[in-house]
DNA sequence: TTACTCAGTTAGCCTTTGCTAACCATATGT
DNA sequence: ACATATGGTTAGCAAAGGCTAACTGAGTAA
């Protein structure tokens, strides 16, 4: 099942909350993305159903073993790509807004080539 | 007036156009990207109502100033980063199409900071 | 107990941007 | 003159992904 670039931001955001907070709630996605209640727990329903996310009675969101790993596909690209654009001379914030657009869109040959360089 | 990515798209495919053929019609937009006369004739009013563009009595199209200029920079977004990703090892065809999608979201910044290293 | 808050869901709206079906006007060919 | 082809438009559908309004159910406080 292929995820659209929304998906893959709320997967993303999923894994870097769960490595701040131990519990990761709907409402905690709300506030870190500044989406409504609604529009996450759609998000979240369709996560569930792709297989990406399980919730718990509680609310509790989690990761399965194919969320996680795409998560930390998008997450890895974020970091690679914003680090360089900010050896290009980009400004940190500016690098990671950008990044966090083309994390979605590049190919993996382009991205591999961008990860090359950076070393 | 704000442009949407496919407003972008459809002027920068005008201008290319323009530089290979003398004329452009709606038609001949439909042909190089592939999307049905519907798509196009709506995409048209949008640019002619936002001033981007003006259709003669005939159906031809051409770019105002304010068009050319825009799709010139798009433009060149797309020059330039594809000439980066080739640089950096990625294959012409995949280099161009990456550059299609990063040209409408990146910020004048980091384009900037491409185009210096470029050099 | 009654009332309020918090978190999640449901229903339904809006925009963007693709699509098909169907229509219109002009031009071309027999 | 009539049929067909070409090119543009109109009407209306669909999917994605935001939104608000309103409901539910569980926990808390007066």
């Amino acid at each position: 099942m292929h995820l659209q670039e929304s998906g893959e931001m709320y997967l993303e955001t999923i894994y870097v909350l769960s490595k701040k907070m131990n519990q990761v709630r709907s409402i905690d996605i709300c506030e870190y993305m500044g989406y409504s209640k609604p529009s996450v727990s759609r998000a979240m329903s369709l996560l569930k159903s792709g297989g990406f996310v399980v919730m718990d009675s509680d609310g509790y969101l989690s990761l399965t073993a194919v969320g996680k790993s795409l998560a930390e596909k998008i997450f890895q690209r974020h970091t690679v790509i914003t680090e360089f654009l900010i050896k290009l001379g980009v400004d940190e914030e500016t690098a990671s807004e950008d990044a966090c657009k083309i994390e979605h869109i590049i190919s993996d040959a382009s991205f591999d080539a961008i990860k090359k360089f950076c070393k």
